[in-house]
DNA sequence: TTGCATCTTCAGAAATCTCTGAAGGTTCGA
DNA sequence: TCGAACCTTCAGAGATTTCTGAAGATGCAA
């Protein structure tokens, strides 16, 4: 275990945890400590020393997601990438997919076994609460991103 | 890649995507959809056709994060286990030391390229977000919490 | 204490995932 | 239209992760 003291590179592994996959994080975490407003692809793979198609896959996938932006780039040919704005909101937004999904999961389970069985009481818990979450998530980014849309 | 309609199955593998080694989702899965209140070590194997060793780990993996727990089990000499209660506000607690991390990793970055930089605005924002949920996250589970005690 | 049923640990086999590098595509200027 | 610079795709090598199976530990009953 490489003990890395570069913030950079120590973010890209907690994003590494968090899912993405590591290149892919490593390569967000560049764009948001690079100094320069934008990069392109191949200023990308010569400071993360990586190869052109690691790079073209982790961009490909970070705009999917929507965490990042291709920018109109006059006067080159290169294309320039850069974090959007509201990125976190964005990525937090997305893993409440997981809460749909455990959602539904625990609803068909319920149908699947009827609401009064041992199980069909555990996933009626499990049901509720996500339910919950699906209500209440939503609205807590959305004052995030009221909050920070008045106070600038 | 398998099209599993089994609603346990399916469970497992969103519980997977989200971080649960497999075999270990796979555990919770059959502990959540089994009709018995209880299930041991030797049945968890059994009905999922999997080593031992694999469901001994998983039952540890699980233990330790506090989503299941053993059950005293008078007269038999083998161990039970069930779902704890809560245990899915638990998993988002367990999920929230991320929103710590990522705060903290932003922090350090702003530490380290000072906060005038355009590096140090974006993390800054990232900061800011991380920040907020941090303070409003343990509210909100605390406030189902609250809802469910009250309404039972 | 002994024997039995069960659980735990761990080394290594097997499956899976990830990255590279090279070939091919695309876009732009001349 | 041609050439140069850059980007994308993808097959396969290599690294990593995961699961099993067997040996050993544990705990209970008699």
């Amino acid at each position: 275990m490489t003990a890395t003291s570069d913030p950079a590179e120590r973010l890209a592994l907690v994003l590494a945890e968090g899912g993405l996959q590591r290149m892919t994080a490593r390569v967000l975490a560049a764009l948001l400590f690079t100094e320069q407003e934008t990069m392109t692809a191949g200023e990308i793979a010569e400071a993360l020393t990586i190869s052109s198609g690691s790079v073209s896959t982790a961009l490909k996938s970070l705009t999917g997601i929507g965490l990042i932006e291709r920018v109109p780039a006059p006067g080159s040919r290169r294309e320039h990438f850069r974090i959007r704005e509201g990125a976190w909101a964005t990525l937090m937004s997305n893993q409440n997919a997981v809460v749909t999904v455990m959602r539904d999961a625990a609803e068909q389970g319920i149908a699947a076994t009827g609401p009064d069985s041992p199980a069909g009481r555990r996933l009626a818990e499990m049901r509720d609460f996500y339910d919950y979450l699906w209500r209440e998530m939503p609205a807590l980014i959305e004052r995030w991103r009221a909050d920070r849309a008045g106070s600038r």
